[in-house]
DNA sequence: AGGGGCATTGTACTTTTGGGCAGTACCGGC
DNA sequence: GCCGGTACTGCCCAAAAGTACAATGCCCCT
């Protein structure tokens, strides 16, 4: 399987070499891309000497690419962790990883895991487990949607608009609206923006509070 | 490499021996972990029919022996997630999972990473970047917004509507309208839905994709 | 056989949203 | 003083969103 390594200046670590016989060194993920002859690589993301602006463009395109992407810092963090995998990452590590460890982060990622410093998986699993209300079983609402509802919930949740839906589902847009007025008064929201907050458990004015 | 079911009746489901070609089942973790030959086998928790007390008195066992632990559910939840994953468990899937999909958590787990539903991925990382005090600038396109249009993007951000905005700034809709129009422009958005998820670090269909 | 729930669509209507065009006003810099 | 950016507003218009009323077809259950 091939590994693409991206750093700033093109310029590739003695241990990236070591973990793994076929890899692609770069500086741009354009460029790693180009170079790739495998349909599936593993995008390797070195954020040394980079801001967070570029840190994040370089995320998304390599994110858009398809590909598992894993960010290497010479700081990992939490925050930075954090980031980069909501961004679409599924693996962070540090930069100078061994090369075992390196080897074992693209198994994983390559088998549609998520890999990260153990004890940061504990603190997210820990810090999320603080905002999830206690009792609640996720939404209780949700669970009064029909499927086809659901399936139009979840666009929404992406900011789709009726008639992108419309093409999605392959029905007609008045049938989106139905199924739309149907969610709205089963969850008692008043617009889309409401859904696509509460799709993402994210508080409205109206609802909450 | 060693799978061991553990599931209340010790009966095994047809998914699991497709899946793999070694795999021992048994009613409590303590006989699987008997019935195992080898060092470091994945341990599978099936949930179905085990009230919550139950299910994490498993769930300690089988984490307490060492090897990954991996909880299989007939419900799977966010909440139900949160909790094995917090007490130690790297895996967490339905326990009717397609074979493919348990051979691809076997290999994650065993190499160190973390396997759930890549929505739950998704949204507890969400969660956590809620909680975790923010030092950077996080949407750096947010910077281009003036303060007046920060105010409104925060209210759409929370499913206000263009009256509800007017009457909290204390100015008319029409401006409303102007600021909101001019955040679209910006930011690259379309529509209040993209704005409000945009606000929440949730990607869209069009902005990522 | 009938009833209920679900998915689907149509016509028609109101409301909300987004934006074009135009104008006023304040403020700060060259 | 002029220019550019920001804030604010009006009228008007088109598109999108949302609703009311109504109808068809399917499936499941009694």
């Amino acid at each position: 399987m091939e590994q693409l390594f991206v750093s700033r200046d093109g310029r590739e670590r003695p241990r990236w070499r070591e973990a793994f016989d076929c890899c692609v060194v770069a500086a741009q993920v354009s460029e790693a891309l180009a170079l790739s002859r495998s349909g599936r690589p593993v995008l390797w993301l070195d954020t040394a000497g980079l801001d967070t602006r570029a840190r994040d463009a370089r995320l998304a395109e390599a994110v858009a690419s398809g590909s598992p992407v894993v960010v290497m810092s010479p700081t990992p963090g939490e925050r930075e962790a954090l980031d980069c995998l909501n961004r679409g990452a599924v693996g962070y590590c540090h930069v100078e990883a061994v090369p075992e460890q390196l080897r074992e982060i693209s198994v994983v990622v390559q088998h549609g895991g998520l890999w990260m410093l153990p004890e940061l998986v504990q603190r997210f699993m820990r810090l999320s487990q603080r905002v999830v209300p206690t009792p609640a079983p996720e939404r209780p609402e949700l669970n009064e949607l029909t499927a086809r509802e659901l399936m139009v919930a979840e666009q929404v949740a992406r900011g789709a608009s009726n008639q992108e839906i419309a093409a999605a589902l392959a029905i007609s847009e008045r049938t989106v609206k139905a199924h739309l007025s149907s969610i709205f008064d089963k969850l008692d929201l008043r617009d889309r923006v409401q859904l696509a907050l509460a799709m993402n458990n994210i508080p409205t004015v109206t609802s909450v509070n």
